[in-house]
DNA sequence: GTTAGCATGTAAGGAGTTACATGATTTT
DNA sequence: AAAATCATGTAACTCCTTACATGCTAAC
């Protein structure tokens, strides 16, 4: 028991990391961080917050309201419909570090990555760099499948479904392409730190940025 | 009843319409026709095929079996284990044909736009037009929700949730280019077959294939 | 002789969605 | 006065995966 709500469990303790926060504002900030990825509806969450409660990592926080544009509003209940706050324990704090941390492919598959990247800020320096190889690997194979099946089945397919894999192909092509950018600045910043094997926080991805916006 | 197993159904009508094939098979071909984009395993075909079988869509036809490397092998059951091949009925190329050409959001969301476009071949021209300005107005959507919460959240981000936000918005940015393209070129096809209302086949996409290849 | 590939299936469960229910408050 | 947005929640259901169970054949 407890490894239930796959991706969700560890973008929510994510974002309490950084500010308590009520569950309509977590959704919104959940989809604006992954805007591009995926969406998640209140009928994951709010079920999912109701569980890191059951184990504690979090709690319900005061309900500070906040003052709804106009700021004098009496005590109890005023301004908007109650708001539960919630916050991250200390054991939440543990958890979400031990989920951090983890490096095989559950970090690395299609959903989960685009979340445990989100929080590479927070990962050591080995983790992130054992779970951009693993990704960089896992599409290798998946372009290797699609190469050897474009060779097989060449000049039997109509032109949509040429088309389709061979945009797809190109996706996946891409996506790697980034991934070794990313690995190899991992493994320059590693160089600056020498052999420390501390984790601090955010290398601050110099070049690469602008690198792989190059060919604008 | 009888909407059920959402993208397999369209994906394994499809591929038996081009030839009676048995389960195993039928999921190699799945998967390598959409090996970039997901993979189904067989918890998942046996019981959809079990399904259209009680629909009425598809029905056994004689265990052919393949010769095993050496031809002459005897009658009955030789040659590996007796594989159970599957071939459309009448009311499946029908139901396949009402499914192609349903074109709200069920044809353009995520994990139903690549199946959609890998039958695009039978789709007819008004109906593939329909799900790719769909497709591309989704996608817009989703790139203007990126780009305002860029706008709003600025600075206030570490480099890796920055750079996983400018990926993302990079590839949904392509992933329009390639759909305006595409556009374009059904537009132009259209032309050629003047004011016709029919369907035909193929307009071999000439022209994009070799466009959206052009920043090689 | 053991691994890899061929071939078919089932049971249990995980992750998430849709649609509903409810109600206040702000904007148009 | 209507519509949008804020805010929280639940029940039912979908789609798919994992892990298991079984056994045969080809290649190393």
């Amino acid at each position: 028991m407890s490894r239930r709500h796959g991706v969700m469990t560890l973008a929510v303790l994510g974002l309490l990391h950084e500010s308590p926060m009520h569950g309509y504002e977590l959704r919104k900030r959940l989809n604006s961080m992954l805007g591009a990825f995926r969406a998640f509806s209140y009928g994951t969450l709010y079920p999912c917050l109701k569980e890191l409660l059951g184990n504690g990592w979090i709690v319900e926080s005061d309900p500070v309201q906040a003052a709804p544009t106009a700021t004098a509003t009496p005590p109890a209940l005023s301004g908007r419909r109650a708001r539960i706050v919630y916050q991250l324990t200390a054991e939440g704090k543990e958890h979400f570090q031990s989920l951090l941390s983890e490096s095989g492919p559950t970090a690395w598959e299609d959903e989960q990555f685009s979340v445990h990247f989100a929080f590479f800020a927070r990962t050591d320096a080995e983790t992130r760099l054992r779970i951009l190889e693993g990704r960089r690997t896992r599409l290798q194979e998946r372009l290797d499948g699609v190469r050897q099946s474009m060779a097989r089945t060449r000049e039997r397919l109509d032109s949509y479904t040429l088309e389709l894999q061979r945009h797809g192909q190109e996706s996946v092509e891409r996506e790697v392409h980034w991934l070794e950018g990313l690995i190899e600045d991992e493994r320059q910043a590693r160089q600056g730190t020498t052999t420390r094997g501390g984790d601090d926080d955010a290398p601050s991805a110099r070049g690469r940025t602008a690198a792989s916006t190059e060919d604008n």
